[in-house]
DNA sequence: GAAAGTAGTTTCCAAAAGTAAAGTAGTTTC
DNA sequence: GAAACTACTTTACTTTTGGAAACTACTTTC
C-alpha cells in the first residue's frame, strides 16, 4: 500500500453527493407506510381518510393520521376539510408529490419483474415446497 | 350514498397489483443501510468490507455484515474471498442487483432536485432574515 | 336520546431495528 | 512472541417504530 486513501479515487464527490441525494429522498419516503399512502393517492387522485384506511391494507388510523401529517408538512400531500354533513376530509397529492411518480413507477416496474423471477424460479424446483411471496 | 363500496371503482386490481409490487420491491430494499450498500457498489464497481465502511458512513461492522448478507441472500450482491496476505473478501452487485440502477438513479435525481428547492426556499428567507447557510 | 358515521387522538405496550464495544480467528510483520 | 491487519460475530443494550383499543367531538339518522 503505497497511497494513504485509495478509497478516495474512486468514491469521488460525485458518488458522495449521490449518495446524499439518496438520503434526502429516504428522509421522505421511507418507512413502513410512505410510499404505500404516496402510491394509493397517485393512483386514486384524490381520497378521504376513511377511504385510504380500506386501502392501505392493514394501517391503522394512528399511523394513517401520522403519515398524512408528515407528508402534508413536506408539502407532499394537500389536506382538504369539505363542508359535508358529516364532515369530510379528502387528501391529494400536491404538484410536488406527483413528481415522485417516476420514483413509484420504477418501483413497481422492477417488484413485477422480482415476482416474475421468483415465480419462475420456483416452478423450476419443481414445485417443492420453501415459501418466499405471498399472494 | 347508494353503493355498497364506491372504493372498488376506483382502486381497480390493477392499482392493487402495482401497490403489492412496490412493497415487494421495499421488502429487499428498504432498511436504514441498505439503499446505501447497494448504492455504493453501484457507484464504486466493488468494494471490500473495510472500505464500504469506510464509505457507507456510520455503518457499524455488524449491521454491514448483516445488509450484505441480506443482499447476498437475494442474489443482488456476491461475495468473493481472495486469497491475499491477511485474507481479503469483496463484494459487488450481481447482474441482478444492477438492474436496481434505475430506481437508484430517480432517487438521486428527485433527491439532488429536492435539496435545490430547499435551499432555494431557504435563500429567499434568508435574504428577509439575513441568516447563514448551512452545508 | 341512542346508534352510527365522519375523522381523528391518546395511551400503553411490544417488537423491530440499530448501536457500541469487546471478542474471535487466522496471517504476517516487527 | 507481541502487535497489527483482515473480516467478521457476539453481547448487551437503546432507540425507533408500529399496533390495539379506547376515547374525543360533532352530526345526522332512527
Amino acid at each position: 500500500m503505497s497511497q494513504k486513501n485509495p478509497d478516495e479515487f474512486r468514491f469521488t464527490p460525485h458518488c458522495h453527493e449521490q449518495l446524499r441525494a439518496i438520503y434526502d429522498t429516504l428522509d421522505l419516503v421511507s418507512g413502513k407506510w410512505r410510499i404505500a399512502v404516496i402510491s394509493s393517492l397517485n393512483f386514486l387522485g384524490e381520497s378521504r381518510f376513511g377511504e385510504l384506511q380500506r386501502i392501505v391494507d392493514g394501517i391503522g388510523a394512528k399511523m394513517l393520521s401520522q403519515v398524512l401529517k408528515e407528508l402534508e408538512d413536506n408539502e407532499l400531500v394537500i389536506r382538504t376539510v369539505h363542508d359535508t354533513k358529516p364532515v369530510t376530509v379528502s387528501y391529494k397529492l400536491t404538484d410536488y408529490g406527483r413528481t415522485l411518480e417516476k420514483i413509484i413507477e420504477e418501483m413497481a416496474s422492477w417488484g413485477l419483474n422480482h415476482r416474475r423471477r421468483i415465480l419462475s424460479d420456483r416452478s423450476l424446483e419443481a414445485l417443492a415446497e420453501s415459501e418466499t411471496l405471498s399472494v
